[in-house]
RNA sequence: CGGGGUGUAGCUCAGCCUGGUAGAGUACUGCGUUCGGGACGCAGGAGUCGGAGGUUCGAAUCCUCUCACCCCGACCA
């Protein structure tokens, strides 16, 4: 591909709109352009590390024995209706009318429809088990879309939706598409981990997230270098102390603490640290009264986990400023459990805590050498805190680190939830009829590219991996337009690593060198030949990796060859 | 939906407070000089100042309404 024959539009300055690197490089390098809020376009570069993504997953769900097909973006109500999401959905479902004033939507999803065809379909055991997929546009009318094409309302996403007879079945095809997704993200040349997430809204018992890894992203992950446990954090469990409670060694007694309403300021006007503090948050409860949390002062409250106790109003809500100062009679920032006599429960972590400072219930005050049972009736205990860094691993078999992360994908054993509200029903050998088992695997394929970015990039730009980049190499001449020696080696070069199934971008524009060099840096091309009429003159052009420090130079007689053995290294190390 | 903010040339922004009829950089066009890290000079094209209404002799600027977009929270691939 020769780039005066190609589109290639970069920006030196991003656009006022995107706040994080991924969107901005994304529309420097003028890989998308927005049409309205959480809709883009894709540009031809785009489109083309689009389309590498896609294929690569194509090829791996075909590899793990999924079937393609492609199901309608624009669905009946009726079908909505059927499975009662019509109601269920809300407002991210975007709901249309045709001429006739009959209801449609833009599909969000496709469990419907799928189910449509099989129900249509499948009859017998006999056919199954089967494991549909497509890649498709989505549309989800996002609160708020934003990162670009992170978080967009409209989206390219491979959803995959599998029927067995029996749940060992949907187990065996479970593992099948987690050992795909796994090739799937190796391929992508990206660094990944597979998750155990929440399943969430969309049910069914088991469901691992997969992630890409980057500072930025917005979910943490907990794992455990010592095995093979991970989990998003806002699932993975806190254990219990193994230490027992010591006894209690210090008088109780109140503290005078002025002004004093965080844990921090707590612990620097006591000199301690947070380890010996209680803070407590106060929740509305299920019963309309506040709930009392006692977390230990450096922990954090999980929302996920605080939502699923009985006595907590879901979704978890913190009690206003009013509710607190009628139930505990002080404000927040001094709040404790003596002498409150509502529900309190208290995080595992304070089983074996004892002489603590926690607040008294009187602004400015708390106490401290507090003990539980001796100074206020022990507490439900529950597991109600984010894991940090160093707890001990769920499993036994190490402690936890913490990184970020992506979500990229989603498998999910859905068992009968759909099949039965949409009667999936199939005969068995016996001749009766069962509903089958439904399991349901989605990669979103857009947010990849993006992911992908937030992982590679630095000051120049886009450092594509190799598998996904819109170009595997790009030739940058010298004067291609003066020099009829660098025009003819650049030429003849290109037309060798085309014929070697490379993609492949002559940068012929009329621009001076560095604008060619940052152009091809800021649109991430891995592998970059120069050749100039310097090098020529010895019979030399020169090579640079994406993320080498130094160019050095090959022998013109030989590049074909030495590029080409360095783009299948580096894929080979994706 | 709640809170915060921004709309002026393709992009980044100044001008607005204190009304006087629109600017810079970049990108684009032409010519010349340059040519291995986003060159320089000269000349040029390009903006319903988001939209509507109002105040005023006069509105990008002041007022009202409206639309769009961005950021922070609950969602999710």
């Amino acid at each position: 591909m020769r780039a005066t024959q190609f589109f290639i539009s970069t920006l030196k300055e991003a656009p006022s709109e995107a706040e994080v690197i991924s969107h901005q490089l994304m529309l420097r390098a003028g890989l998308i352009k927005r049409l309205t809020s959480g809709v883009y376009t894709w540009m031809p570069l785009g489109l083309r590390v689009l389309r590498k993504v896609e294929n690569i997953v194509r090829e791996e769900m075909n590899r793990g024995g999924a079937i393609e097909m492609l199901m309608p973006a624009v669905q009946p109500a009726e079908l909505w209706q059927e499975s009662t999401r019509w109601e269920q959905y809300g407002p991210e479902l975007l709901r249309i009318k045709d001429r006739h004033q009959r209801d449609f939507c833009f599909g969000p999803t496709h469990e419907e429809v799928i189910s449509d065809v099989v129900r249509r379909e499948i009859k017998s055991y006999r056919q199954l088990p089967l494991n549909f997929y497509q890649i498709q546009t989505k549309f989800r009318d996002e609160i708020r879309p934003r990162f670009g094409v992170m978080r967009g309302r409209e989206f390219t996403m491979k959803d995959a939706y599998s029927f067995h007879t029996n749940y060992e079945d949907l187990q065996r095809e479970y593992r099948n598409m987690y050992e795909t997704y796994s090739r799937i993200f190796t391929r992508l040349g990206l660094k990944f981990r597979a998750v155990a997430a929440d399943t969430g809204s969309i049910g069914g018992t088991g469901s691992h997230e997969f992630h890409v890894l980057a500072d930025s992203g917005e979910d943490a992950i907990a794992y455990c270098p010592q095995s093979e446990y991970a989990a998003n954090v806002e699932l993975a469990e806190a254990v219990a102390p193994a230490s027992r409670r010591p006894a209690p060694a210090q008088p109780l007694v109140k503290v005078h603490t002025p002004g004093v309403k965080t844990i921090a300021e707590l612990c620097a006007f006591l000199k301690i640290t947070a380890e010996r503090t209680v803070k407590a948050v106060i929740v509305d409860g299920t019963e309309g009264k506040p709930v009392l949390l006692l977390l230990r002062g450096d922990h954090e409250l999980n929302l996920v986990k605080a939502g699923k106790l009985p006595q907590v109003r879901q979704p978890v809500t913190f009690a206003s400023p009013e509710t607190i100062r009628a139930a505990f009679n002080a404000d927040p920032g001094s709040l404790g459990p003596l002498g409150f006599d509502g529900t309190i429960i208290a995080d595992r972590a304070l089983t074996e805590m004892a002489d603590f400072v926690v607040g008294a219930n009187e602004t400015d005050h708390h106490f401290s050498g507090a003990n539980l049972v001796r100074d206020f009736p022990e507490p439900v205990f529950a597991d109600i805190r984010n894991v940090v860094t160093g707890d001990m691993s769920p499993d036994g078999k190490g402690t936890l680190e913490i990184c970020r992360g992506i979500e990229v994908g989603h498998i999910f054993q859905l068992r009968t939830k759909y099949s039965e509200a949409l009667k999936l029903g199939f005969l068995d050998e016996a001749g009766k009829t069962r509903i089958m088992e439904m399991g349901c695997y989605g990669i979103g394929v857009t947010r990849i590219v993006a992911a992908a970015i937030e992982q590679n990039y630095d000051e120049r730009g886009i450092i594509f991996p190799q598998a996904i980049s819109a170009f595997d190499v790009a030739i940058v001449p010298i004067g291609y337009g003066k020099s009829p020696q660098v025009k003819a080696a650049a030429d003849r070069l290109h037309d060798e690593l085309v014929a070697e199934g490379l993609d492949v971008l002559l940068d012929n524009r009329d621009e001076r060198p560095g604008a060619m060099f940052a152009d091809m840096e800021l649109i991430g091309v891995p592998h970059r030949v120069v050749i100039g009429e310097r090098g020529l003159k010895d019979g030399q052009v020169e090579y640079k990796g994406r993320r080498d420090a130094q160019a050095r130079n090959l022998p013109l007689t030989d590049a074909k060859i030495s590029i080409k053995s360095m783009i299948c290294e580096t894929s080979s190390h994706a």
